[in-house]
DNA sequence: GGATCGTCATATCAATTGCAACCGGAAGGC
DNA sequence: GCCTTCCGGTTGCAATTGATATGACGATCC
């Protein structure tokens, strides 16, 4: 155990990394947004407004991320940003339809990338990875509940 | 599927990212490590030198990240940095005395970290969850074997 | 042997990130 | 009403990262 490869939380780390940059090289590469901000669009382009509040807690994203990668998506005319009515102090996200048309564009492409990968593995594997995940995230939650 | 939650490769990321932080936790809270610190000095206490091409085929460092990363390493006194004999382009890293010690010290730590998570999980499910990271790996190896 | 090409380490510069201060705005006490 | 405290968003600054260029070295071909 005192390899690397074999130690586990690396090979989580290497493993969802891979894939991740997989898909990057879909919407980054091809389209130019950065992760965070595929994931905004990802989140706003589902339907309604959305307030910031709900945005970092549906995320891993901080205020301070938040905020730049709005900016930069309503700098691309993706996203618009108003100010909350009932508390001045939240932002209300909206995608425009620019963003939608972007959206719809791109997550067939991501989806498909992403069933490229998956079927590519042997059967009941994918099952059993989901199974895994969604324990150890469990597990996760239960261990550190203080989290950021 | 229009869900970020449900979105498997989120889903992934997000999770390892969560277990990462655990980690990171432990060896750069308490003992001012980076991860890519922490994964080099993991590789260098094993045992004998390395040298720097070793080191980023062994981890997901590219060069740039293995040089920036073992000068930090050197500036704190954990590892030493020589010329090789043979190829004098590359570097041979050994770690001090110090850093074995250091690494003695966190080692145990991290990996109690890990098995209170890892332990929490449900009889079994850690083993499907080994089992569909693993094909998960290869899965993206064979799609898309350009990689970096 | 010398020219040329590929490779490794590092330097440099721009872009990104994290941290902490700051600026409204809200909530609650008085 | 005001004043204090708390909270959300933004901004500035320092540190980090990524991309690219530079310089040193080794290997190959002539």
């Amino acid at each position: 155990m005192t390899d690397l490869d074999t130690f586990f939380p690396y090979r989580l780390a290497a493993t969802a990394e891979a894939f991740s940059r997989n898909l990057v090289d879909v919407y980054g590469r091809q389209y130019g947004l950065s992760r965070e901000e595929w994931r905004l669009l990802f989140l706003l382009s589902a339907g309604d407004s959305v307030t910031s509040l709900d945005l970092s807690r549906r995320t891993t994203l901080d205020k301070v991320q938040v905020s730049r990668a709005s900016q930069r998506l309503e700098d691309k005319g993706l996203i618009t940003r108003q100010i909350a009515p009932n508390d001045r102090r939240l932002r209300l996200y909206t995608s425009t339809d620019a963003g939608k048309a972007l959206f719809n564009t791109i997550l067939p492409q991501v989806q498909a990338r992403t069933q490229d990968i998956l079927s590519a593995m042997p059967e009941g594997d994918l099952e059993a990875l989901h199974r895994g995940l969604s324990a150890l995230a469990t597990a996760i939650g239960d261990i550190a509940p203080e989290g950021s």
